[in-house]
RNA sequence: GGGCACGUAGCUCAGUGGGAGAGCGCUGCCUUCACACGGCAGAGGUCAGAGGUUCGAUACCUCUCGUGCCCA
């Protein structure tokens, strides 16, 4: 009947599909292109990375959003990049090396950055290859990357002008040390996570006390930074601690003494009410040293070994070195209790490795006006986000943002434009100042120092071209709620202050992915779903389906495979309906529908449902409901398409009258035709492999990925409505009652139909013939009365009651059974809406459409009891 | 400790001041000319608990319990 397949196969038409939109160039565009510009950039994937579900959710929301606003006639573009992942690359190659028996030192720094790039080269394009296959519509001739030209050139603007205007400095500050690693890292590179660790309670003695026992008991979760203590604080309101405040405590394995101070900050209630202070490994630490002028000692390596500082503890591990204090402590008799306790430790997001606060050089960036212009711009809207509810989360944290620690020790990255003279000057430039003994600083730049400027790097800032005068702010930048910190809020900052505009309107958060339990995807749980293992399974479209069906604004996204499963079957759903539709048109091509008076009720019904549709998918596509888009395109396809009018039609498609058959292949094809520019967005592949045989598109420049989007479609048509309401009411009944009674489909039903309303009767007259198809029977007449005739039953529907012949038919037992059963229903209801409209505080205080809704629902359900009851009489099973 | 979100069918989730819904799973019947990746029908829920507002609460308010996330 065609030559379209029986099954849509997503594998033999996506790459060709994707191939021929590229070729045709329907993902670039032009900053002079017609249309108002519109513009997404993609959160830049880790350079190293390969795609998993994440990257398959975000990616395929701006796919959607983008898809749509081209469709819409806007000037659209969506850029492409990776970010060169400072950490993580520097690791993958060095890995390498170490597998030759290699260091990065043994090469050297300009033949280890020429490994890395010769690496970049190879295998840093995995991940982007891959967003095609998700059919993401990126502009590819624009592809950037955060370490190549223009965006290099913009970096060192950005750290020389901030130098310049005092927003960076270097400074000896605590910092997060990641000892692995060996290099610092900014507080939001730190995860906390619960560890199960001990509270070690141990005795400083007092200089002038009576021996060892006469001192002040403190407890701390890591002993040995006892060796870096330079206090002991208590609370100045700590009646057990005032008389000792003042005094000198001697450490006892370091030939040094230090003071009791009393301070605010110290919690009483916790451990023994007295803190050590060891300011040069703890934040807290740190503060109350700088308050009391106190000596700062690091006792630590880059290693994480205890240094010279530590005396004869030097050279040990820090977690040997925490076991071996403790043990000297016990021999000498100070320590007092060990206690297991459970805290939140740092842990390094990149090495996994506990991170240590230390006191280090390293540069910064002043973050507090540049956090103020962020805040507000949030605050007076200029920034937007969806949902809601995640800018307040946001302004707190602007709100309490430390300074930003920029430096890393490492060398894949942007070199720091700062110099060191022989006198000891530092000069912040491009080139190496005049004259001799200049050297530049060794570290390089934190990756989020240049991808803070990717929304208007992309498009050649610090030069004002033409891409940046189009596309500037960007549109919508979509990205999962947990980047906001990482990145949202840095753009933001770096784009106020460069750009003196806002680098992008709206921030669309979406969720985590998580398993069909609510459970975070982890390898070491098994649980992980691949993103190309479900495209190669179920193809793109249902991928991309399962994904969108689930991600409400900001909230997470379980996924199951079975569930892309489902997807797919609806894909498919939709593919036939398009080939049964196809099939059937004989050629004609979508254009006018028939005039008004020829439309018949199901395509009425049809295009109010259309229409209705229409509106709810194109609302809920601009307010980034992703699911209601999903669930609305579902519910017409399969439940009003495809199950109800595709039935209905198949009289006119089938018939003999040719007019008929025209109006009804206009129709089919119209619907069809919007639906799948509806769903093309969501689902791009199959929407086009349906719509270019249905058009007769060649595809290229006349793809569907680039016809215009649906504006009005059609008009409510609340008539219709009603009417075929009485149709599928009438229609669903005799199907239960056929199931109910076991009757073969092959069984044609004759039908004697009496109204019980004017409506009803009015559609049943002139319907008749689409009830009979619609519900298999072999005769259907409406009558005025229905006279009682021996060995019959009846069927009661919304609109009225119909007589069945049981001759042959009906097996009696089940026939009395579902009388019963219906009956018993039918007196629920009756009684339900008794109570209610006995009720005089309802009767008198409800609305009066309420009253009188809920009056017409009890005498339908008691015109069911009554006919139900006669039935059974009849039968002489009646209820006594 | 502070903030936010959430608790509805076996699972994952919609939903609304006035008759409890979907998908998947489950049960029965049906290989009827788009689709068995299908059709038709069915079973299954004290809408976490307790108060309050209201003629009426799954929905609005308060509290309790529980879950998750962020921050300290």
């Amino acid at each position: 009947m065609s030559d379209l397949p029986k099954a849509y196969d997503p594998a033999a038409v996506e790459a060709d599909l994707y191939a021929d939109w590229e070729r045709s160039g329907l993902f670039h565009a032009e900053p002079d292109d017609p249309g108002e510009p519109f513009s997404v950039v993609i959160p830049p994937p880790n350079v190293t990375g390969s795609l998993h579900v994440g990257h398959a959710l975000d990616n395929t929301i701006q796919d959607v959003i983008v898809r749509r606003e081209r469709m819409r006639g806007r000037n659209a573009v969506w850029i492409p990049g990776t970010d060169h992942a400072g950490i993580a690359t520097q690791m993958v190659v060095e890995k390498q090396l170490a597998a030759e028996g290699l260091t990065r030192h043994d090469l050297g720094r300009d033949a280890f950055l020429e490994r890395v790039w010769a690496w970049r080269e190879e295998s840093g394009g995995t991940i982007l290859r891959q967003l095609r296959v998700l059919g993401c519509s990126l502009d590819w001739e624009r592809e950037a990357f955060t370490f190549d030209e223009p965006r290099n050139a913009a970096v060192t603007k950005v750290f020389i002008d901030w130098s310049e205007q005092g927003l960076i400095y270097r400074g000896t500050r605590l910092i997060n040390w990641d000892p692995v690693l060996r290099t610092a890292l900014s507080d939001i590179e730190v995860e906390h996570r619960e560890v199960r660790g001990e509270l070690v309670h141990f005795r400083y003695p007092l200089v002038d006390g009576d021996g060892d026992q006469d001192g002040i008991v403190v407890a701390t979760t890591r002993a040995e930074t006892m060796l870096g203590d330079t206090a002991i604080a208590v609370h100045p309101d700590d009646e057990r601690y005032r008389h000792l405040v003042g005094r000198e405590v001697r450490h006892p394995f370091l030939d040094r003494t230090f003071p009791i101070v009393a301070d605010d900050y110290v919690d009483p209630e916790f451990g023994s009410g007295a803190v050590k202070i060891t300011p040069a490994h703890d934040p807290n630490d740190h503060a109350i040293g700088e308050r009391h002028g106190l000596p700062m000692i690091d006792v630590m390596t880059d290693g994480g070994e205890m240094n010279e500082a530590s005396g004869r503890f030097a050279g040990l591990d820090r977690f040997a070195a925490r076991a071996a204090v403790k043990e000297a402590l016990a021999e000498l008799g100070l320590l007092v209790e060990v206690k297991e306790h459970l805290h939140p430790v740092g842990h390094s997001q990149r090495s996994g490795a506990i991170v240590e606060p230390r006191l280090s050089d390293q540069w910064f960036v002043a973050v507090r006006p540049l956090a103020e212009r962020a805040a507000q711009a949030v605050r007076d809207g200029r920034v937007t986000f969806v949902p809601e509810r995640l800018a307040k989360p946001f302004l707190d944290w602007l709100d309490g943002l430390h300074d930003w620690c920029i430096s890393r020790q490492l060398w894949w990255g942007h070199r720091i434009p700062a110099w060191y003279g022989p006198d000891g000057a530092l000069r912040v430039q491009v080139e190496q100042p005049e004259g001799d003994g200049w050297v530049q600083d060794e570290d390089v730049l934190d990756t989020w120092f240049s991808s803070q400027l990717w929304p208007f790097t992309v498009f050649g800032w610090p030069e004002q071209t033409p891409e940046l005068a189009a596309w500037y702010p960007t549109s919508t930048l979509v990205t999962g709620y947990d980047i906001n910190t990482f990145w949202v809020s840095r753009m933001l900052m770096a784009g106020l202050w460069f750009t003196d505009d806002v680098p992008f309107r709206v921030v669309h958060n979406h969720g985590l992915v998580r398993d069909e339990h609510g459970k975070k995807m982890s390898k070491s749980f098994g649980n992980v779903i691949d993103p190309l293992d479900l495209v190669s399974a179920y193809g793109a479209d249902a991928t991309r389906f399962a994904l969108l069906r689930s991600a409400g604004p900001g909230t997470d996204v379980p996924l199951a495979e079975e569930w892309v499963e489902g997807a797919k079957r609806f894909v498919n759903k939709l593919w036939n309906a398009a080939r049964f539709t196809i099939s059937n048109l004989d050629g004609q091509r979508p254009g006018d529908l028939p005039p008004d008076e020829r439309l018949t009720l199901e395509d009425r019904w049809l295009l109010d449902a259309l229409a209705s549709t229409h509106a709810e998918v194109d609302a809920a596509y601009e307010a980034y409901e992703w699911p209601v888009v999903a669930r609305g395109l579902y519910r017409f396809v399969w439940d009003e398409f495809a199950d109800w009018y595709l039935e209905a039609v198949k009289q006119r498609i089938y018939g003999d009258d040719v007019e008929a058959r025209r109006d009804a292949r206009a129709v089919l094809a119209h619907a069809l035709e919007l639906t799948l520019r509806l769903a093309s967005p969501l689902l791009p592949f199959v929407s086009e492999a349906a719509w270019r045989p249905l058009t007769g598109s060649e595809g290229g420049r006349g793809s569907l990925m680039v016809a215009p989007w649906p504006q009005a479609a059609g008009r409510p048509d609340p008539e219709a409505r009603a009417q075929f309401a009485v149709v599928q009411g009438l229609v669903r009944e005799v199907h239960r009652f056929r199931s109910q009674l076991r009757i073969a489909p092959s069984v044609r039903l004759e039908l004697d139909v009496e109204p019980a309303d004017a409506l009803s009767r009015e559609v049943l007259v002139a319907h008749a013939e689409l009830v009979r198809a619609l519900a298999g029977l072999g005769r259907i007449d409406v009558l005025d009365t229905l006279e009682e005739q021996p060995g019959s039953s009846s069927i009661v529907f919304p609109g009225g009651r119909a007589r069945v012949p049981l001759e042959g038919v009906i097996d009696l037992a089940a026939e009395t059974a579902r009388l019963a059963t219906e009956r018993e229903r039918a007196l629920a209801d009756v009684a339900r809406l008794d109570a209610k409209l006995a009720n005089t505080g309802f009767v008198s205080r409800a609305p009066e459409d309420v009253v009188a809704k809920e009056r017409v629902k009890r005498e339908e359900a008691e015109r069911v009891v009554e006919e139900l009851t006669a039935r059974m009489q009849a039968f002489g099973v009646g209820p006594t």
